[in-house]
DNA sequence: GTGAAAGCGCTAACAG
DNA sequence: CTGTTAGCGCTTTCAC
């Protein structure tokens, strides 16, 4: 492998000379520019990121940490930040917390370690401690999906309040008043927005809410199913059931399928998040949908400029809420006496 | 952030004892190791990857690289290639090649750059050029879900000829004849396989496959959806179809519904790869599955294995293949006149 | 068993 | 505009 040395020793300059006129080209006079490129060309030498990484301090890798990798709205934003990042010349590292605050911890640490120039995280810690852990972190940070109180970051989302309220709204005018909602993880901020939404909407409407209606699926499929089946084989079961993710939505779909119940003639459903097969599902769901791609574009290139320095490094964080888009299925259908 | 020096300081020992104290603990006395370990956590001690890496040339990052991070079976073995790096203390850095070979090289060549202690690719090239373009690749390679001939690497996939033979026994004795196949990406190590697998097993059944029922679908929703398409509104249609990925499954029994081919009835439908939620869709996809799980796990410790030196470096590429698994769905029925 | 010294390949003042 | 000089923080012989 060809080093500076080498193309420094073929170009009769310095080292120094060679590594400005990489990346200061303006600051070598043309005709040493010409040589050094020559050179570099010659010798097939490309600058090694380690060392450069190593005597700057700053690394052209970033960190993405997400809860679930798998699931496909994370897939989505996944694949867009990582077409940013590279047209950009930066490399995505990838990590799974699981939904785990030590294990976001862990690979925090680890992504500290590696220097990473930024970091995109979907948070799933909260509190004091919590907050207070992220000090010690000196490279740009956004947040996307969920929110922190009391974390300074810039933070991309949808407006989760709105996506629930919109859902709820479309199910109290067919008609109606009894609704099921099945909740994400405790403490989260999406999901505390979500049911906001859903209770604020019913109130609003004069509705009041049998908490007891509101299941807790932790935004994982088997508790969603559980929750999903306590909620139907009630005696006084809701007559639309709400769930305020994707995957729990499909879990609730499953279990209104296995209890064989008619869906929209029995019991409406709407779902906040899609999936990327939802064309193929029947009956197709009433659903709110974000922009996972363009959730993932903005995020990047916040990062993006906040480690470039066109925003100011100490910019206090921005937010950046995009609105959800509500789209009719024929799982909801009005309440029937 | 605490430096090597500064524990040294503090324990009263070099820099390279504590070095050594920390990679091979067993050349440096008990109650060195005792001092030097207790004044690292003293200091906050946590050793700098990118110097060990400049100065060892080893880095504790792995590479991964397929062909659309957002198809669920990637995303999946994504998420247990991550499970086991994070284990054995490795990073991974996940890209996306849009199956475009140009795209690929260049994210090789940073991948190179990052000097990663190995990568595990899902190649999207071919011919001697492409194979040529590996040699300078000094890292350990494992290539998953593609095979590339000539190419000596370790492989872990599954039996793709295998997975088209079930689907094609399974239709003919069903009583199909006329069966159309969706195919990859001509020129593809999974495409070739897979189509080898259908017109074997029809050649085995003393039937002459129809090749213009043989249609395109190069693992995309749009072409496969064309596909399917020209396929279903032929006068002389085939009775039966196998679309060769989870993709081109969802495309092909979307033109059906919406061309309103009745399925099971009037057309059976047939899939290589799930999708998550299966379940909620109809009809249920008849449907051979690889264990996506599975192959992360093995390509991930077979990659691990081949950096911690457990196997001998030079050890020539060996091939794990998977037997998938076939499961019977309702989108497959006996033919009818 | 432990330490001194020489880098790994590059960046970044600072002179000239 | 270009070269000199220090490192960045760690690994790795090679003596002691």
């Amino acid at each position: 492998m060809a080093t500076i040395r080498d193309v420094a020793r073929m170009a009769n300059v310095s080292i120094s000379t060679v590594s400005l006129a990489f990346s200061a080209p303006g600051r070598v006079s043309a005709e040493t520019l010409e040589r050094v490129q020559r050179a570099a060309a010659a010798v097939g030498y490309a600058a090694n990121p380690v060392a450069q990484s190593l005597a700057s301090g700053k690394s052209r890798l970033i960190g993405l940490v997400v809860a679930d990798i798998s699931n496909p709205f994370f897939g989505k934003l996944l694949k867009e930040v990582e077409r940013c990042a590279l047209t950009a010349g930066f490399l995505v590292i990838i990590s799974d917390s699981g939904g785990d605050p030590a294990q976001e911890r862990a690979i925090l640490d680890h992504l500290n370690g590696q220097r990473v120039a930024g970091i995109i995280l979907s948070p799933c810690g909260n509190g004091e401690a919590y907050v207070r852990s992220f000090d010690e972190l000196k490279m740009p940070l956004v947040m996307f999906d969920q929110k922190v109180a009391g974390l300074d970051a810039d933070f991309v989302g949808s407006d989760n309040r709105l996506a629930s309220a919109m859902l709820t709204e479309h199910l109290l005018q067919l008609g109606h008043r009894r609704i099921g909602f099945i909740a994400g993880t405790r403490d989260l901020f999406t999901t505390r927005e979500r049911v906001r939404g859903f209770t604020d909407t019913m109130a609003a409407s004069g509705i009041e809410v049998d908490r007891s209606l509101i299941a807790d699926g932790q935004y994982d499929g088997e508790r969603a199913y559980g929750a999903a089946m306590r909620l139907l084989t009630r005696p006084d079961r809701p007559s639309a059931i709400i769930a305020s993710s994707n995957v729990m939505a499909l879990a609730t779909l499953q279990a209104i399928g296995d209890l064989g119940v008619p869906c929209p003639e029995r019991i409406s459903l709407a779902s906040i998040d899609d999936v990327p097969w939802i064309n193929v599902i029947s009956p197709r769901l009433t659903m709110v949908v974000q922009d996972a791609t363009e959730l993932g574009r903005i995020s990047a290139t916040r990062l993006l400029d906040r480690i470039g320095g066109t925003i100011p490094p100490k910019a206090i964080g921005e937010d950046f809420v995009l609105t959800p888009r509500f789209i009719l299925g024929n799982s909801s259908a009005p309440l029937r006496a």
